[in-house]
Formats: C-alpha cells, structure tokens, sequence
RNA sequence: GGCGACAUAGCCAAGCGGUAAGGCCGGGGUCUGCAAAACCCCUAUUCCCCAGUUCGAUUCUGGGUGUCGCCUCCA
C-alpha cells in the first residue's frame, strides 16, 4: 500500500488513484531565466524516480511539468541583453533538458509552456471575473482572495495573520493587499497579447492552473515542487482553479512538496548567490553521482549540498558499481552448483523491502540501503568463489542481478556510460607499456616492473595488477 | 510579529511506541612479488535538555534550548 505525505491535510495517507491504474501527475517546472543550479534540480530528480516507480508498479502515468516562459525576470534578461524573451526562455529551457539529462531525468509527457497558451489562459481569467472571483483595474486583473472561502488552506495561514504580517508595499488599488494579480497590463518593452482587458500577459500562478486543466482536468492526482511554493504560487492556483470549477474538492488531490537543497545549512538560491549549477557540478562529477546524492536522503528533508557530500555519494556509488560488475560476471560464467540459492533468497526479500520503502512516501534513502544490502551479499558469494574456490551458481547470480538492476533502474542508477576519452593513440600505447611490465614481471623483473608502474604514476596513470591482467586509469 | 519543519555515532542518514538500517571516514584482516584496487570484519547501552503518559519512548504529550524555512522572486 502506498503512503505519501500530503501538504494540505499535513498527514501520510493512503495514495487512491482518481482512476484505477493510472495516474497524473503536474510538477511546477523552471521559469527559464538562467541555468538550473542543484537545487532547482532536485525536485525533478525526486519525481523522476517517483514516476519510475509508479509505471514499474504497473501504473500508467501522465506526467506534466511546464515552463514559464513570459516572467519578469525572463523580460528584465532579454532587456539587458537586447535580445528578446523567446531568446532567454529557449536558451535556458535547453540548458535545463542538458541538466536534466546528465541527471538521467527522463522526459515529461508534455512540457507545456506559457506563451503557447495565452487564449486558454484568458479564457480561464474571464471565467474568474464572470463568476465574480476576479476584479479588473486600469488593464490589470486581479484574484479576490476575500472571495474564496478556503483561501489559505494548503499553506496553514489566514488572511487576518498574513495582512498583520506584511512586507509587501501594499497597491492601492487592490481590493485586498493579498490579492494577486491574473494578468497584468502591458508596459513599454515587455510582450503582450491582446485580451478583453487591453494588452497584457499573464501573472504567475495563472499558467498552472491553466495548463493543468488542460492537460489532466478538473481532478488529478499529484502536484507537486519544491517548499517554496507553497505559498503563495500553490496557494494561489488552488484559489484559481477550485473557484474556476466551483468546487473545493477539485484540483490535485495530493500535493507533494521536496525539502531545500542548502550550503551551510543555508537555502540555496540565486538571490543569495549561493547556488552550484548543475553544469558547474558536471565539471567535477557525474551527473550519477548528484542524483545519487540526492536521493540518498528523503525527499522532504534538507540536503546540505559540499564538495565533501558529493565525494561520498561517488565512493558509494562506487561501491554499488563493483557488485554489478561481479553479479554481471558470474552471471555469465559456467556454473550449475545451486550454491547461491541463499544469495536468490536475499535477493527476493531485498526487492520486497526496496519497494516497501518506496511506498512510504517515496523513501528513496531505506530503498538505497536494500540496494547496498544486496550488494554486500553479492560480494561475500563472489569473495568465496575467487578466494575459497566455492563452486559458483550462474543461475543465482542472474537472479540476483536482475533484481538488483531492477531497483537501480528506479532510482536511476548505471544508466550513463563514461564517454571514452582515448584520441585512438592511447589506448594501443598503454597496452603495449602493459605488456612490456607484463613480461618485466613474469621474468622477476621487480624493479623495472615498478620503475614503469611509478613513472607512469608520476605522470597521473594508475597501475592496477589483477588475475586477470593490469588496468590502468587517469588520475 | 504570524505559520511551519528539524535536532540520531567523527561526518551524512533511515527509523517514529518494543529495545538503534545503510553510506562515508577510521581501525583490523583477505588477496598481491610489493603495491594499488576490491572485498570481509569492527566502530552509538544510545537518539539536544527537562518533566509527564506507558509494563516499555529516539519514537507520544507539555516545557525549554538550538538550527532552518515560508510570510517578497525562488525548486
């Protein structure tokens, strides 16, 4: 039975899909203004995994994730640059698929995006203003939040607390300093379209309600992102879209909401200037190892982003990659004892406990732990057979792998292959250097065997001997 | 000021009423000509503090202390 923690009602419940084996799913996506830093990514790392497990489980699932590209900042960018703001949003929305991909997030269903919806969303404003949920001014519309009974439900709050405790410089010309705007007028030097109001573009928080309901109805599932929009942004399209279909049941039934990635213990945001883009990050370490990173710690808690975190992912990730290495190779050699029948066994019990996990709300953290267990059983069955001579049995390994790539597979793991970096005189140069040590070794030759293995390291290449010749790998 | 979250070994991190998962680091060993790599084993009588409820609390309740977040653009 799979239990998620839901926002507005602040309780783990039982997930029920609207309809019986599907489910939909919309995931406030990026407005496209600069490259994704880490924690931008982490929510669709986190759904990316959530939407594996789903469609393993037997689900179909529809998964929406938008991109607003007409916004303030997009503009203010474009203005600076002098270009226009369809540069800026597509510019960045293909830095944001470059992210995702070294991240190994798999493609949306449909990316809907802001300026690609402009009627459907005027449509939905007028509907506001017609059922009386809306108010115009001077070309601008705005939500009237008084008018909404519910208004604060999913962020805990009231309008009474709210106005007592606001920052905001408050418009006159709102009805209510919390009300928000729906479209906004046309000002020199931004985009507009034509509306029954004059000029304009749309606010924010109209677009998803907007393109939801377009792409899942009425009623969905899953909404979700990251803390930070709770309020107001979620707040808000709960308010358009339930006035919009006159009933407060509607919407998204389940809101999801992942926990800041942070730098000393500090939210990560481009305002601070503390963020690390995902691309920086590539530079250093594979985009496995930061999804890694991110899912070996629950969803809705913190994650302290450093270098040093980083490095410990990678040397566990590392370790998940030797087991597969062995559990691929002595799945493959002959061997019919029915010695691993133990090694079957653990497997079947990992893979129940990996999916229990992941039915409590998505804990990707307890899952990974079922994936190290695994893999230290696969290697103690491997150390007998290479140390003790343990007849081996092909059979349980290949069981034992194929589970074991099952669960990786829903986390997201081993699916980027290292792009080889051999200029095609490398590789010949270093196999005839190790055969030359090879030769050096067979005859006792121990000193010139590591005057090349030292040399070689001085010059930032490793050595490795093995049973079954010497390796050699960049520093 | 309002609302909320979190505090578990050197570090990270699950667990959330039945007696502390997992990872990293460290220590010991196996393998190796020597190394390296890899693997195995070990590493919290104890879960921020103080009360309370309970046969029993890291887990529930109350009160502290500390950290963080939202209330303004933000994943």
């Amino acid at each position: 039975m799979l239990k998620v923690y839901n926002t507005l009602t602040r309780e783990k419940e039982e997930f029920k899909p609207l309809k019986k084996g599907e489910v939909g799913i919309y995931v406030c996506g990026v407005t496209p203004y600069n490259d994704p830093h880490i924690g931008n990514a982490r929510p669709f790392v986190v759904w990316d995994v959530i939407r594996r497990f789903f469609k393993k489980s037997g689900y179909k699932v529809k998964y929406i994730q938008n991109f607003t590209d007409v916004d303030d900042k997009i503009i203010r960018k474009a203005n600076e640059e002098g270009v226009s703001w369809s540069d800026i949003s597509d510019r960045y929305i293909a830095s944001y698929f470059e992210a995702m991909d070294a991240l190994g997030v798999r493609r949306a269903d449909i990316y809907p995006r802001v300026s690609e919806h402009i009627p459907d969303i005027i449509a939905m404003v007028q509907t506001l203003i017609d059922k009386g949920y809306a108010y115009t001014v001077d070309g601008d519309v705005y939500y009237s939040v008084e008018k909404f009974a519910e208004y604060g439900k999913l962020s805990g709050r009231n309008l009474e607390d709210m106005q007592a405790g606001a920052r905001v410089e408050v418009d006159e010309r709102k009805q209510n300093p919390m009300d928000f705007a729906l479209w906004k007028a046309a000002k020199p030097g931004e985009p507009s379209w034509e509306s029954p109001w004059g000029k304009g573009r749309p606010g924010w928080h109209i677009e998803c309600s907007t393109m939801s309901l377009k792409y899942l109805g009425k009623t969905f599932d899953f909404h979700g992102g990251g803390s930070d929009l709770i309020f107001p942004h979620h707040e808000n399209e709960i308010a358009q879209s339930q006035a919009c279909c006159g009933d407060t049941k509607s919407f998204a039934h389940y809101w999801l909401h992942n926990g800041f990635i942070t730098i000393h213990e500090e939210k990560m945001s481009k305002s601070k200037n503390n963020f690390f883009t995902v691309q920086d990050i590539l530079k250093q370490y594979p985009g496995e190892v930061m999804r890694f990173f991110i899912l070996q710690t629950h969803y809705r808690s913190p994650l302290d982003f450093s270098d040093e975190r980083l490095k410990e992912a990678q040397a566990g990730l590392a370790r998940l990659k030797h087991s597969r290495e062995y559990a691929e190779v002595l799945s493959k050699r002959q061997g019919d004892a029915s010695t691993a029948q133990a090694l079957a066994a653990m497997a079947a019990q990992a893979k129940r406990d990996f999916y229990a996990a992941l039915e409590d709300d998505f804990n990707t953290a307890l899952a990974i732990s079922y994936l190290f267990a695994l893999s230290k059983e696969i290697n103690i069955y491997s150390n007998e057979i290479a140390n003790n001579g343990l007849d081996f049995d092909a059979a349980g390994f290949a069981e034992a792998k194929a589970v074991y790539d099952e669960m990786a597979e829903i986390i997201g793991l081993f699916e980027t292959q290292a792009a080889p970096v051999d200029d095609g005189l490398v590789e010949p140069l270093m196999k005839l250097i190790i055969s030359i040590r090879q030769e050096a070794r067979q005859a006792k030759n121990w000193a010139l065997a590591d005057k090349i293995r030292d040399e070689l390291k001085a010059a930032g290449i490793v050595i490795e001997d093995s049973p079954t010749g010497a390796r050699w790998k960049k520093v």
